[in-house]
RNA sequence: GCCGCGGUAGCUCAGCUGGUAGAGCAACGCAUUCGUAAUGCGUGGGUCGGGGGUUCGAAUCCCUUCCGCGGCACCA
């Protein structure tokens, strides 16, 4: 006999082979009929598995969040088999649940087009309503790849042989089809039901890796019921609603043309958000900081001394004299990092110890020839602007300035209400420079780092990304979760014992001796363009009132108005408002409805009546709400309510003083 | 870079199996002075991304190239 505990911890005893299936039967009719899966000690199980130990156990019913996973993974096999029915010879490769949905990868000579996509969930339907039972079977390593490949299933064979050895290679049939899976699955494909979409076609390479074939991949997307389908249908809507490229046509920020891929045309609103934006980082850096600019253009040799060359060559721009009767061959690049131009600025004079820890920011255009397929509006381009900034710094300096760019970090983000962040660690990868001892060394800081991070509030998650370091040295990712969910890597420290050494950087210790100082590389937006692109996500274009492009719209009702209106808007413009006037000839239900369009924060109406008492009728984007004011009145508020997060703290904390 | 899809007026899009382009919005003009999300009437606007080919004839078919979109790979 075996002893399993319920939920309530409540023990029963049972025969050894019960099923999940058994016990479900054994409480209740209804409770067997809607059971699609147990969980023994918290881990998933088939119902039809039997059970041969003292366990945990919970019936997992179909509307159970966990349930989720398995009607998604339950429907990438049913996709899989509809190909497979549709197109016979297609092979089948993975079929994986991801975030709100799953994929399958198959290999065909002939790509699908998304043409195909009604007619496999069509054949899926059918396969759902056959409700063939899903049952599992532990073949052996070579009875599976013997029948894989008799059916040319290559994949599946390569896939079979990656099972590590002390693993059964299990087989679950839905009827006649079967597919190699580790599991596990509802008992039936009935259970799926019918809220599920076959959303994208697209490449994908087998393994991940670029040197294999690209294989033909499904995206789908499978809920428990139709509504929280539609409800994802709905905000996918959402989300595209704010895509910032939309939003910078709509609101007229930015354009991208032919002539410049991958480089952005500001308009006068998108530049004035973006400087908006860099005048608030340069605040928060004069504390600590000091600004400095390098060069856009310097000799390759400088680049091949950093190892940039070498190791990035073919992403970055090569400049050179275009005349042609020019005997000047040197190759220039155009600057894809900051890093050699402050090192050449640090080294420009003899550092001592004393001068240490220094700190040099620039927000640096650099340029990178990113691959065609990765340009993304503003969140992936060529030409971009980095906060960035250098700390040279002895190794005992190390940690303590990680914490304080830390700081630096979280509360910027925190100004822009990014509260969710995570911080992680990537450690060395497989192509870097440098010695083993020196990554030792570097890493051991750094998690001693992380750890005082991890500690020092409950809001920050950190993890560790093995792998993934820099090929110079360690650093940390900083990830924030925007207003929809979605996560956004942004900021980062970057440990450097390399580069410094590679170009001869020293101070003059307190013995008197050269020593090579360590170097930190941080950024917190990261790219500005790219950021900007976040925020506009971020707000959906609805932003607050500092960062508006237009904070303030005056709009008369009749031309009565036009000498008052035009007065306001000088006051409101003396005060520092970014405010326009609009005595169009239009109805005030147009201009209302265009400036709620241009998400203009503040609609200021003024009519006769207005003009009369020297008064203004406030409307704010978002809300049909209107509340009047006296002018002094409505432009001291406004005023108060456009100054920086960084400029209100400083205020109150002065206050306070 | 790779796979698939796309590029027609400022924007969103129609234009089937080849017969040299069309709508809505926007723009411009005129009228309207009208209290919180579209006032009416009128007018102009396109070498159909570029290049080449097939054809009597190409927005439409083919090739090529550029750019974009969705993924994959990449992201110092």
């Amino acid at each position: 006999m075996i002893s399993l505990t319920f939920p309530d911890g409540a023990k029963r005893e049972y025969p050894v082979g019960t099923s999940g299936a058994d016990v479900a039967a054994q409480i209740s009719k209804s409770l067997a009929k809607k059971a699609v899966a147990v969980t023994l000690d918290g881990a998933m199980a088939d119902l039809a598995e039997p059970i041969s130990r003292d366990a945990k156990i919970e019936i997992v019913t179909r509307d159970d969040p966990r349930a989720l996973e398995l009607i998604r993974h339950d429907c990438s096999h049913v996709m899989a088999e509809a190909v497979q029915e549709l197109w016979p010879g297609t092979q089948v490769t993975i079929g994986p649940v991801i975030e709100n949905g799953f994929y399958y990868d198959f290999a065909r000579n002939a790509p699908f087009t998304s043409e195909d996509l009604p007619v496999i969930e069509a054949k899926m339907r059918e396969i759902i309503a056959r409700d063939r039972p899903f049952t599992r079977e532990v073949w052996s390593r070579d009875e599976a790849k013997r029948v894989f490949a008799a059916k040319g299933e290559a994949y599946k064979v390569e896939l079979v042989d990656a099972i590590p050895a002390d693993q059964d290679v299990k087989i679950y049939k839905q009827g006649e089809w079967f597919d190699l899976c580790r599991g596990p699955h509802m008992p039936s494909t009935g259970k799926i039901g019918t809220a599920f979409k076959l959303m994208k076609v697209a490449g994908a390479y087998w393994r991940g890796d670029s040197n294999n074939p690209m294989l033909t991949r499904i995206y789908g997307t499978a809920w428990q019921d139709e509504k929280a389908l539609a409800d994802y249908l709905h905000r996918l809507e959402e989300a595209e609603k704010r895509d910032h490229r939309r939003l910078g046509r709509e609101m007229d920020l930015f354009h991208f043309q032919e002539e410049g891929p991958g480089t952005v045309f500001w308009h006068p609103k998108g530049w004035t958000l973006f400087q908006e934006l860099v005048a608030y980082m340069r605040r928060r850096l004069k504390a600590d900081y000091d600004e400095v600019n390098a060069p856009q253009v310097l000799d390759a040799s400088l680049w091949e001394t950093s190892g940039h060359w070498g190791w990035y060559k073919e992403n970055m721009f090569k400049v050179q004299s275009a005349g042609d009767e020019t005997k000047d061959e040197r190759v220039f690049a155009l600057k894809p990092m900051n890093c050699p131009g402050h090192v050449q600025i640090f080294k420009h004079g003899l550092k001592s110890y004393r001068d240490l820890p220094m700190r040099l920011a620039e927000f640096g255009l650099v340029h990178r020839y990113e691959p065609s397929g990765a340009l993304h509006g503003l969140m992936r381009v060529r030409g971009f602007t980095q906060d960035d900034a250098h700390v040279f710094c002895t190794e005992e300096q190390m940690a303590a300035e990680c914490l304080k760019i830390n700081d630096l970090i979280l509360s910027t983000y925190a100004d822009f209400g990014f509260d969710e962040i995570v911080v992680k660690l990537s450690t060395r990868p497989e192509k870097r420079v440098g010695t083993d001892a020196v990554w030792d060394h570097a890493e051991s800081v750094m998690s001693g780092v992380l750890d005082q991070i991890a500690a020092s509030s409950n809001r920050i998650k950190t993890g560790i990304l093995q792998g993934e370091g820099a090929f110079y040295g360690p650093k940390f990712e900083y990830t924030l979760r925007d207003a929809i969910g979605r996560e956004w890597q942004c900021g980062t420290t970057q440990v450097d014992f390399n580069l410094p050494e590679r170009f001869g950087a020293f101070y003059v210790d307190a013995d008197g001796q050269k020593k090579t100082p360590v170097m930190i590389h941080r950024a917190i937006c990261g790219s500005m363009e790219r950021f900007t692109g976040i925020l506009i996500e971020h707000f959906a274009g609805h932003f607050p009132l500092w960062l508006a492009p237009t904070q303030v719209v005056v709009a008369t009702i009749t031309s009565d108005a036009d000498d008052y209106a035009a007065e306001v808007v000088d006051a409101l413009k003396a005060a520092g408002l970014r405010a326009e006037l609009d005595l169009r000839n239009e109805k005030i239900n147009l201009k209302v409805r265009e400036h709620s369009l241009a998400k203009v924060p503040v609609l200021l109406v003024a009519g006769k009546k207005e003009a009369a008492e020297r008064t203004l009728s406030m409307r704010r984007l978002g809300s049909n709400a209107q509340t009047s004011g006296a002018l002094d009145e409505v432009i001291a508020s406004l005023v108060d309510e456009a100054v920086p997060p960084d400029l209100k703290r400083k205020a109150l904390a002065a206050k306070a003083a």
